[in-house]
DNA sequence: TGCAGCTCGGGCAAATTTCCCAAGCCGGAT
DNA sequence: ATCCGGCTTGGGAAATTTGCCCGAGCTGCA
């Protein structure tokens, strides 16, 4: 476990974007403490890196194709229940943060933050503590005042179809990453917009933006 | 005026995620040649770094909140037509790098390709060419067969159920809304979307919200 | 005069949407 | 242990929409 723990901390980076699995790497390693010992691109890969490597933490990206990260959370989570992993991704929406957390994940920042809150993040994870930035303390805290949004009654499965289809994914792309079958991906669907009360595609589009479910 | 042009190729950063234009500009000046001189968060403050630094190519993501980065794009390039810009942003649909390109961009790069094709990017726009990478002119190839273009082909009308559709509105509200049937109101829907290239609903709301047809 | 392009809608096969249903799984409550 | 409820996954079938063909009336323009 952690060998380089004398010495620092060992990192595995999980983003389907290599430019940016580049520059989280020199971000990271700059600071001298820190290093990255492994990359994956996508969730299924995640896994078997964890298990070379043993890194003290897992800093990985929810937002992949194919199974979605918090199925990376629950896998690594559930064989190494050790694992310390730092959800790091452009979404703030507090169903996705509770989702994360939920999954097994020990702390959440957004692209947003600044590096120094990134690289504090992944020390304060490697220490075994709960880690933030605080633009997601603010939007959990809103989210507790507040009755909740439309995307709250949604499941994990539910959200991460819609952040897809918002996104402009047909139906077979979507069932394709997720490896489902088109009629399951077009009932998911009928059921997003049920349960949000979406009557055309372009409402569950604006919705989802407005929710920060996806950026156009 | 590129006064760093014999010793390598300034850089203006625009991104709206701090650590990953930290991340970016450690990639980029790896390279010896490449210089990042500037950062810009927002469209806003993009023109404003762009005029105090005049480098030789912007890199902007074109998904930023706010202004649109089409709209920065435009901005840059009205009041400084010698200006190169290169979008680098993870979306990869058609209508976006078309739209993009109409906006004055040099060149369209996906976040999900090899830094040394970004990088490769960068120096092409530099010297006036235009670049994209593969998976961009895959998508391109595939679009220009089967036609298509961007908004401003549009027709009025076609312009104006492209914006109550985008707005949300119904089929039915919208031919009630312009004493139209239902079946013109299907006819201009699909027309729409052959137009613009567009293949889903989804991708529809997205391009009128990049264009400022409709606010979301 | 003629061509081109917008506007408006019909037609019809193919696809999708809209619901309803069921089965497996899992967590929590009893 | 058992049941209940919710999530996930898909089948089925009717209703609706889509995709793409078409023609007709209108404009502007060359």
């Amino acid at each position: 476990m952690s060998e380089v723990a004398a010495t620092g901390i060992s990192v595995l980076l999980v983003d389907d974007h290599p430019i940016v699995r580049q520059g989280y790497r020199r971000v990271l390693e700059s600071q001298g403490d820190l290093h990255v010992v492994a990359e994956a691109d996508n969730a299924a890969d995640a896994y078997g890196a964890f298990k070379a490597h043993d890194p003290d933490v897992v800093v990985l990206d929810i937002s992949m194709p194919g199974a979605s990260g918090l199925e990376a959370i629950r896998n690594i989570r559930a064989r190494s229940p050790r694992a310390r992993i730092l959800v790091f991704t452009m979404h703030n929406e507090a169903v996705l943060v509770k989702a994360a957390f939920g999954a097994g994940a020990s702390g959440f920042v957004t692209k947003s933050s600044e590096p120094s809150a990134v690289v504090h993040a992944v020390r304060s994870v490697a220490r075994g503590e709960r880690a933030m930035s605080d633009d997601i303390a603010h939007v959990l805290a809103e989210d507790s005042l507040s009755a909740g949004s439309a995307l709250d009654q949604l499941g994990e499965r539910e959200i991460e179809i819609l952040r897809q289809f918002a996104g402009g994914a047909t139906t077979e792309q979507i069932a394709a990453h997720l490896n489902l079958s088109v009629k399951t991906v077009q009932n998911y669907h009928y059921l997003i917009k049920s349960k949000t009360g979406a009557r055309t595609d372009a409402q569950l589009v604006r919705l989802a933006a407005t929710c920060g479910l996806t950026r156009i």
